[in-house]
DNA sequence: TGTACATCAGTGAACGCGCGTTCACTGATGTAC
DNA sequence: TGTACATCAGTGAACGCGCGTTCACTGATGTAC
């Protein structure tokens, strides 16, 4: 909630509101962890504004939705591209690339979530999974990787580490009484034996 | 939603229209696919009943959720169970198991969800867990695996199926340019690697 | 066998709430003269 | 430089809706006599 006076946008502004409604709406599902939490109301409080002006800058509850997301997987896409950057070893930028996925989805739970639960996500995936992809190719043109099928082999990482996003939240190992895992280690063995790293 | 009169329960019924709740909940959210569908009033309607007949036997909308994760997690383990019961072959029962699991997960996907999202799942799959976990054991017993630690290797395992459950709906899969993938294929790949099958 | 009655599974009306969305409006800002 | 005015970002009240939950009740069923 924001206690003092908003100043108004000046004239010519744009897109102005339209990005502080999206960085509300991201804000909000981050903060309540709860992706029932966005409201356009919801949102409008978050943003400072009222729920009406919202529809100056979006159609409805759904397009300020999609703008949350585009700014999502972009986000994860650099935040994953800053990771390979980060490293000259192609077999320890896929690591860190790993590494950097699940830390995003760790990051934000509830937002990784409802990434991947809108029906049309996938166009916006491609250009992170493509960075993978590269990142297997290069590790086999270093002969580091024994994969034959770097598209199916990405695929296969994929999957594996949305499901370490989403299923192994830190908190809530202990419950399945997993004993003191070295949880960068695991992800690390997982990435080698999928990739087939040597 | 029924049309026809229900008839009403017998005296000492008991739990039967706690069952009859239960079994109304998982249809609507089967059906619907859409976890935001479970509302007290309409699972209600889905029973047959009128929304304030659930109070007798449910204390909130809460407590019948709790019924509809345990007997849900309930029906995993008896699938994956029954899959493992299927075969002879240690690493043909831990493939088969891995199938069921997805299988299970893909065919009521917002339920699936739902159990995993629901932040007290944990003691529910443990059961599941140790199948699976068992499953390992078995096949490096039979000198079928080169796992050093099928705990760890479960854990690795159970992460990358529900990755897989929950990423590759399978008609999502086309948007992601993957292919004319042969998906039972995929998953025994994975499995076999994770698991490090010989 | 017949009747009065207690039990209790389920009903129907009502409540307050937050939601998405609409509409007429207000008032600060930039521009024309 | 000063004033009238058009623009338009944002407001405030209102709508209808489905929700969870409460309450007093009804009426079929089983039991006591």
């Amino acid at each position: 909630v924001e206690t003092s006076a908003r100043t108004r946008n000046p004239r010519g502004s744009g897109t102005r509101l339209a990005d502080e409604i999206v960085a509300a709406a991201i804000a909000l599902i981050d903060e309540s962890n709860d992706p029932a939490a966005l409201t356009l109301r919801g949102i409008a409080r978050r943003a400072g504004i009222t729920a009406p002006a919202i529809y100056a800058h979006f159609p409805d509850l759904a397009a300020v939705v999609d703008g949350l997301l585009a700014a999502s997987f972009e986000e994860l896409r650099a935040a994953v591209q800053a990771a390979l950057d980060g490293q000259e070893d192609p077999v320890a930028a896929l690591i860190a690339a790993g590494r950097a996925y699940v830390e995003f989805a760790w990051g934000q739970p509830a937002r990784y979530r409802l990434m991947f639960a809108a029906s049309g996500y996938a166009p916006d995936a491609v250009a992170t999974f493509t960075l993978v992809q590269q990142a297997i190719t290069n590790c086999v043109r270093a002969g580091a990787s024994a994969s034959e099928d770097p598209h199916l082999d990405t695929w296969l990482l994929w999957a594996a580490l949305h499901g370490v996003a989403t299923l192994d939240k830190p908190e809530r190992s202990d419950y399945l009484r997993l004993g003191p895992l070295n949880r960068p280690a695991m992800l690390k063995t997982l990435i080698r034996r999928i990739a087939r790293l040597r």
